[in-house]
DNA sequence: TGTTGTGATAGCCATGCGTTATGGACGTCC
DNA sequence: GGACGTCCATAACGCATGGCTATCACAACA
């Protein structure tokens, strides 16, 4: 049913030696291994393939029927490989880059050049990725870098470079009280006590530590949040807050994400800044993700 | 360095069925054997072939890559299949038929009708052979079925029909003395008596007992013969007669192939006469070969 | 007549490739 | 929420495959 390519192999030097002992030392095989493998083949297809005369070996007309074929295969299958080395290279060079939200910040074009500088092969890819996915595909091997924002689950699976922090805003319905309430503030901003009580959107479940930050559950004390919705993506937030699902903390530089149409951002005092990083599997040496990584470190102690 | 055309199989079967367990049905082979194999070919390749997420298997970049080589390899050995299958019907069915000079006397084409009226598929084909092998091609098998003269050497090795029986002449120059001696005797022939003296021109000593036959050794009593020659075809004996190197035995019907310009031949008294037989190798029971024995008996037998 | 060249055979061992049994991670259903 | 089904991977094991060396058989040749 199936051939070896080895066989083909094998028989095509055969033929072409016409001599078992010479095409056994160009194969780098013993002649009686050689000898009994052009058995089987012929054994397989159910014909000799070979006149073996005492003196002299020729094939047969089944051999001469097979050759061209035989060469077809074996050169097909070299081009095959070809293929999958050239695969193989591009998927190298790859570098696919995750995110959950474009980071924005002049970064990607900045560590994008650095990288190309010292590997003019690597091609970074982007990629978007699910916000309940905190590794933004790291995990699960569909990104080699990705920008995430910490605490990072699991973060020992992982290395990083900080390249922003910056405070959070808070994002309100047009018309909340709260909105109000900021206007008339002196920075124009509000406390975070007073959204204690306020519903909030949060991260799917399996965000889990990220889930929690974004909740700020660190500066409520012992009051568990009221979750008004859960979000996966910018587009679903600024509908969920349109609509007064809730209010959600944010990023001070990915507001513009969200904010338009009803809904505002204001400063909030009393919550952390965020910290946006850079980072890839602790595991993945490989060069190109080195690289993003140390021009991730260059670009945040660099030139701000 | 090469594969099993089965692991291009398995690997094509499971870009299709994306599903190793289905895969592995269709494939008639267990499922963990089907997943070994396929580690196995994507370790030989030294990159995977598919992704398997926990719910999902799909290809990788280099498997995509693969997959229409697969294809086409595995296409391209089904066509080297059928086109060993076509010669091996070829072979069954082409009859070749050995001999050392045309039988002539209608034998030919009333044998071949009578083997393609029970075999429409027979091919016959004829393939003269030098007259150094009395087997006329049998014994190394480069004939299936052969024209030769009795007695055959190794005779139990061959199954036979006898043909032709008919007197043997002696081919002479034109100018020879027993030419005018035939031309003055009331039968116009010769006493073979009158030719132990003669330079004989012989078959190859590899012909054994068929050389010896020529040479009627048997009528000799204890007088070896003058050797003028070897010849190992009609066209040799020809001029080797001309020249006047010596004489030799003919069959009757034979007479023609050697008969022209210088050379004549008359009939002989007191040599045995010669026999031509259809011949097989005893082992050989192939019903095309057993067919083309049983029409030579027809014929021997039948209306002549 | 011994030497050389060639293919086939024998005996041995490592590896290949199949099997069944089982594990572990998800979903789904009652 | 626990039992079950699905799906891929692993483990343990056995027969077949394919390699090796040593040797034979035979023809050619010196």
């Amino acid at each position: 049913m199936d051939v070896h390519g080895r066989d083909l192999r094998y028989f095509a030097t055969v033929a072409e030696e016409l001599n078992f002992t010479r095409a056994a030392e160009r194969l780098f095989v013993s002649q009686p291994a050689l000898s009994k493998q052009i058995r089987m083949l012929e054994k397989q297809l159910g014909t000799s393939l070979f006149h073996r005369d005492r003196r002299s070996v020729r094939l047969t007309a089944t051999g001469e029927a097979l050759l061209p074929h035989a060469r077809e295969l074996l050169a097909s299958w070299q081009a095959a490989q070809a293929a999958v080395e050239d695969a193989k290279a591009a998927e190298r060079h790859t570098l696919v880059i995750g995110m959950s939200t474009s980071p924005g910040r002049g970064l990607l074009p900045a560590l994008r050049a650095r990288l190309v500088s010292l590997y003019p092969d690597a091609r970074p890819v982007l990629r978007q990725v699910n916000w309940a996915d905190p590794s933004a595909g790291l995990a699960d091997g569909s990104s080699d870098v990705a920008f995430v924002w910490l605490p990072l689950p699991d973060d020992e699976r992982y290395r990083y470079a900080i390249v922003a922090e910056e405070p959070r805003v808070v994002a309100l319905p047009y018309g909340h009280p709260l909105a109000a309430r900021a206007a008339a503030d002196h920075e124009g901003a509000v406390d975070f006590a007073d959204l204690l009580d306020e519903p909030f959107l949060a991260l799917p479940p399996e965000a889990g530590p990220l889930r929690d930050y974004w909740l700020a559950l660190d500066s409520r004390g012992d009051r568990t949040p009221r979750i008004g919705g859960v979000v996966a993506s910018a587009e679903e937030t600024h509908e969920a807050i349109a609509n007064g699902q809730g209010v959600a903390l944010l990023a001070a530089g990915n507001a513009s994400l969200v904010v338009r149409d009803e809904v505002i951002a204001v400063p909030v005092r009393g919550v952390s800044p965020s910290r946006l990083a850079v980072a890839a599997r602790t595991d993945d040496e490989r060069p190109t993700v080195l690289a993003y990584l140390a021009a991730a470190e260059r670009v945040a102690t660099g030139p701000s």
